[in-house]
DNA sequence: CGTCTTTGACCGGCGC
DNA sequence: GCGCCGGTCAAAGACG
């Protein structure tokens, strides 16, 4: 399952590095995404692609998901991951997967309406005890999920939302126990979990659920602020800061409206490419079974303006290459 | 004192 | 109906 847009391409299985604990939010533009290398890795069967979704829950662009929404099935259970596989695709690489989604997601974004009176309607039965029980008559209905995995020797990484840890479990068939985080903000229902892959216990696998219904607070300084950030010298990956799948989501979003050439976004990604990069390395890339031919290089069109900004990477590439314009 | 984490209990869904 | 499992609750404790 491959998807290119624009000088996307993405892939079922996706692995964000992390060097730091500093995650990027779903709604900012990541700059991993302009950059990262992914590949698919053959020891990270747990997580599926999956087309099913209209949206990406840390979006509020509907059109987004079918792009490269990735649903988590936590463990062996496989649950979930029977649930939407297979979806349609589109079949040419440079087909535009938003206008794909677009008629989907008019039928998708009623559906969003109609959970957001429910969400409404459970904060409310939240304070009534009473009501709990006739909630629980209620289907429950849950919500979208996007999970992504990372690289990375810390359990929860920041993305620039404050959460509160609600619960912690024993995975079934892995000796890493998975937590359970829900924004502090009550009005905010979004979740995460954070767990670590019993596979490759480097890899950490973290869902979102749900949709933020603010701003992101990093989004205050400029566009790109909130995913500036300070990285020690020469850690690259770190540099990039990681991402989530909602900012890779995102960035592809903005890019269909700053179609810009994005020569200067090439260059950096053959460049940093050439650079020290822990992927390089990684033992679950060594023992894919896909060529290297099969890694691709995610290039963001949209980050042209990011550029200019200096906001994301100027901790990190060389300031020479950033006036190469 | 406020916030956050920990952790056992509880609940609902689901398969057998 | 029962047991398993994922997810959530909430009291208690830790921490700044």
């Amino acid at each position: 399952m491959e998807k290119k847009d624009m000088g996307l391409s993405v892939k079922s299985e996706d692995v964000v590095d992390s060097s730091s604990s500093l995650l990027n939010n779903g709604y900012q533009f990541s700059s991993v995404f302009d950059f990262c290398e992914v590949e698919r890795s053959s020891s990270l069967g747990f997580m599926e692609l999956l087309g099913g979704h209209d949206y990406s829950p840390l979006l509020d662009v509907p059109q987004l998901s079918t792009m490269s929404t990735v649903k988590a099935s936590s463990d062996t259970t496989g649950k979930e991951c029977s649930e939407v596989l297979n979806q349609q695709q589109p079949a040419t690489p440079n087909s535009c997967s938003i206008s794909s989604a677009s008629s989907e997601a008019v039928n998708d974004n009623k559906t969003l309406v109609d959970q957001a009176d429910e969400d409404e309607e459970e904060e409310k039965q939240k304070t009534n005890k009473q009501l709990k029980t006739k909630k629980t008559n209620l289907k429950r209905q849950r919500e979208p999920r996007f999970a992504f995995m990372t690289k990375s020797e810390v359990d929860h990484l920041e993305d620039g939302y404050r959460w509160r840890k609600y619960g912690q479990k024993a995975v079934k068939n892995s000796p890493f126990p998975r937590s359970y985080y829900r924004r502090t903000t009550a009005s905010c229902n979004v979740k995460k979990r954070v767990e670590r892959s019993y596979t490759d216990p480097s890899i950490v696998v973290t869902t979102y659920e749900g949709q933020h219904t603010h701003p992101s607070p990093t989004m205050s300084r400029s566009a790109f602020a909130g995913v500036q950030i300070p990285q020690p010298a020469g850690v690259v990956s770190g540099g990039f800061s990681t991402t989530n799948f909602g900012s890779v989501l995102q960035g592809n979003y903005l890019s269909q409206y700053h179609q810009q050439p994005y020569q200067h976004q090439q260059l950096l990604v053959n460049t940093l490419s050439s650079l020290s990069h822990p992927y390089n390395n990684s033992s679950s890339f060594k023992n894919s079974p896909f060529t290297t031919q099969e890694r691709v290089q995610l290039c963001n069109p949209g980050t042209t303006a990011f550029l200019r900004d200096n906001g994301l990477l100027q901790d990190v590439v060389p300031s020479h290459m950033l006036k190469e314009k």
